[in-house]
RNA sequence: GCCCCGGUAGCUCAGCCGGAUAGAGCAGCCGCCUCCUAAGCGGCAGGUCGGAGGUUCGAAUCCUCUCUGGGGCGCCA
């Protein structure tokens, strides 16, 4: 039982007394740990708002409390402060007797929930077949923290990864397989010239795009110059008139801006191609392209058996080679259930929404007209080919149905946050009230410029290179600190630190947000880093190894903790909180409240590093207390950053 | 036009279902290795929490308006 939780239910009893029963949680809510030291360990905020409820002064409500709530076997001081704050000081025999028990206990004291959910994250998610890029990490990575983090608390967790695998990508590769295959190097290496096939395409497909909607795109960019000027040279006497050409100047200004953007990157692309003889001669020879590469999709969903052939032979490469990223990252999925798992039921998904009722037909297309919003969600278009929500209701469905799951949580980039809305509005719908679904939203990585992060080519980052770069940048660092290592030895810390710079720099970072990516920083040896949390771990581990003592060896005989400097009790208190910051990041599904406990954890036992020699202990008894801190500790930060996927080393 | 998400120290960001003096890292300045990993520790300096109203005993946090940046908006995923 953590200290916030013990706290909350003493505090429950005594509340159900005076306060309305529904608003016991609530109040219960406002006992959280005390911002500052000064204020104690613990702050039960609830006597101001019922003093407000029940028309009594706040701080004679607080004073009732106290004299309420049982504590007195859990905490020393019991304070009212100010206009009706409760300061709690946990006794020190309790804070001790709970580090006993998480010394010996392999889930460091850290219970499983009571009610256990069946949980489904839905994370990585990539188009096989494209390369990965810089924007499916956070996907991945912070999916697989999740997902961890509710396994160890006890949940039973699936996770799957929903690979869009039966999409125009294929049409893509298998048009350019038929036309462009080099065979050669194919039998050698299969993964790479399917890369190059996609490619190939992409670029004949965006050249004659381009040169299709330049003339228009030209045109529009035409047209609003013309309004500019006419705008401009308006006279306007009364001055809402002149505010609003004002306005009207400026906005068309900035559209300008992006058709000019745009036509200027039409005509890249279709310069680009041109400087290239022999793909401009495949362009010429293949003017249809884009047409027969949905025609080619088209007969791979419908059943045709030379395309699904190619399908079979393909994705076996595919998929190879997205596991290749992922046993770099070291992530696992327990099932892999893409896009093309669920195409024989859409049709029935469909079938059952018109049956029902929820879905109407307009335009020939089928749709599901949701409250709230202006454009239905389609599900089946009107030459009878669905699309990705009728693939996502039939996953809701099979989840719902096959795993009983009790939350979906889809952790996907924001911008697909109107599409959840409305899958979800019309999961709904359809019958599936009882499960939560939740869209995990994350924001886009961006580069240096504050742009969504690209080469400077203009191509996104591939995952691949962002990985090597990394361990790359890791190991010369290793190298430097560890010139006496061998080097298998630093190139293993160059992985395990680069890896988990990369991972710890999505994960600490409030999900909500855009961030910038940096090398510099992600790898910065100081700070909030996964660098920073592992050199305080490796040095907990040098302590232990110079006194020849193992977490192992101290577990099987334990003595007491001693309390000697303030350090050593704020270091217990903050490895005590684990339990209660899992639970937290749990709520709002953020990862990043895990890393800034554990930031805080490794800050502290800097200080207890410095402060409290283990080796120079004043007794014996003081050098036990001390190692068992540095064992609770070691144990505390390699759990956390196993729990976020990142490895720890004894030694870096 | 409608909808969503941001704007907090020079920079990168925490904090946001209201709580006590707004935090961290980087960058800057000053100290600390005869001492368990200095990939470290201590200290100094740095902020009208975009702006204006409002609700409240109390607002970075909630509401309204506004400025500003980004994203999304019928047959792509």
């Amino acid at each position: 039982m953590n200290a916030l939780e013990a706290i909350r239910n003493r505090f429950a009893v005594a509340l159900a007394d005076i306060a309305e029963p529904d608003k016991v949680d609530s109040l219960l809510g406002m006992i959280r740990p005390a911002q500052d030291d000064k204020f104690g360990d613990y702050q039960a905020n609830c006597a101001m708002p019922l003093g407000k409820q029940l028309g009594r002064p706040p701080r004679d409500i607080a004073t009732g409390l106290v004299a309420a709530v049982s504590l007195d076997d859990l905490c020393d001081a019991v304070e009212v402060a100010g206009p009706g704050f409760i300061n709690l000081t946990l006794k020190e025999d309790w804070i001790k007797s709970r580090l006993t028990e998480a010394l010996s206990d392999d889930a460091l004291g850290v219970q499983k929930v009571e009610k256990p959910r069946n949980v489904v994250v839905d994370f990585s998610s990539p188009n096989v077949a494209k390369p990965m890029h810089v924007g499916h990490i956070r996907s991945t990575v912070i999916g697989d923290a999740l997902a961890k983090i509710h396994r160890f608390l006890g949940h039973r967790v699936i996770t799957d990864n929903h690979l869009g695998d039966w999409g125009t990508q294929f049409g893509m590769i298998i048009y350019g397989y038929k036309h462009f295959v080099d065979n050669a190097a194919y039998t050698a290496d299969p993964v790479v010239e399917l890369g190059r096939l996609y490619k190939y395409v992409r670029v004949i497909m965006d050249y004659h795009g381009a040169v299709a909607q330049l003339p228009a795109a030209q045109e529009l960019l035409d047209k609003q110059h013309t309004a500019l000027t006419r705008v401009s040279g308006e006279q306007h006497e009364d001055k809402a008139a002149l505010k609003k050409q004002k306005k009207d100047i400026a906005r068309l200004k900035e559209k300008m801006v992006d058709q000019q953007a745009l036509v200027e990157k039409l005509q890249q692309t279709i310069a680009g191609a041109q400087s290239d003889t022999g793909l401009m001669s495949a362009a010429d020879a293949h003017a249809d392209i884009a047409k027969s590469v949905l025609a080619e999709t088209v007969k791979l969903h419908e059943g045709d058996t030379e395309n699904k052939g190619l399908w079979d032979k393909f994705l076996p490469y595919c998929l190879a080679d997205i596991n290749r990223l992922y046993d770099r990252l070291n992530i696992r999925f327990d099932h892999v259930l893409g896009e093309s798992f669920y195409h024989d039921q859409l049709a029935a998904v469909v079938e059952d929404f018109i049956q029902r009722k929820i879905a109407t037909e307009s335009d020939g297309a089928i749709c599901v007209f949701l409250d709230g919003y202006d454009a239905p969600m389609i599900i089946r278009k009107q030459d009878g080919a669905y699309l990705y929500p009728t693939t996502d209701l039939a996953t809701i469905q099979y989840r719902a149905e096959e795993w009983q799951a009790d939350a979906m949580l889809y952790v996907v980039d924001h911008r697909q946050h109107d599409h959840f809305d409305k899958l979800f509005d019309a999961a709904r719908l359809w019958g599936y009230k009882e499960a939560e679904l939740t869209h995990v939203s994350f924001g886009t990585v961006l580069g240096d410029d504050g742009k969504p992060f690209k080469t400077r080519a203009g191509d996104t980052v591939g995952l691949e290179g962002l990985l090597d770069e990394a361990e790359s940048r890791a190991l010369a660092i290793a190298i430097e600190q560890n010139p006496e290592l061998e080097e298998s030895r630093q190139q293993e810390i160059g992985r395990v630190v680069g890896i988990g710079a990369l991972k710890y720099a999505d994960l600490s970072q409030n999900r909500s947000s855009d961030y910038k990516f940096s090398y510099d920083k992600m790898l910065a040896l100081r700070g909030n880093t996964a660098t920073y949390l592992q050199y305080a771990n490796a040095r907990v581990h040098g302590i232990m190894r110079n006194l020849n003592v193992t977490p192992a060896s101290l577990k099987a005989q334990t003595g007491d903790f001693i309390f000697a400097e303030p350090v050593e009790r704020q270091l217990s208190l903050q490895l005590l909180r684990f339990e209660e910051v899992l639970n937290d990041v749990l709520v709002e599904y953020k990862p990043n409240l895990l890393c800034n406990y554990l930031f805080d954890l490794a800050q502290l036992f800097a200080r207890f590093f410095d402060q409290c020699p283990v080796r120079d202990a004043d007794s014996q008894a003081q050098q036990k207390s001390r190692l068992q801190l540095c064992a609770l500790t070691s144990g505390t930060l390699t759990t956390g950053l196993g729990l976020l996927g990142i490895e720890s080393l004894e030694r870096i």
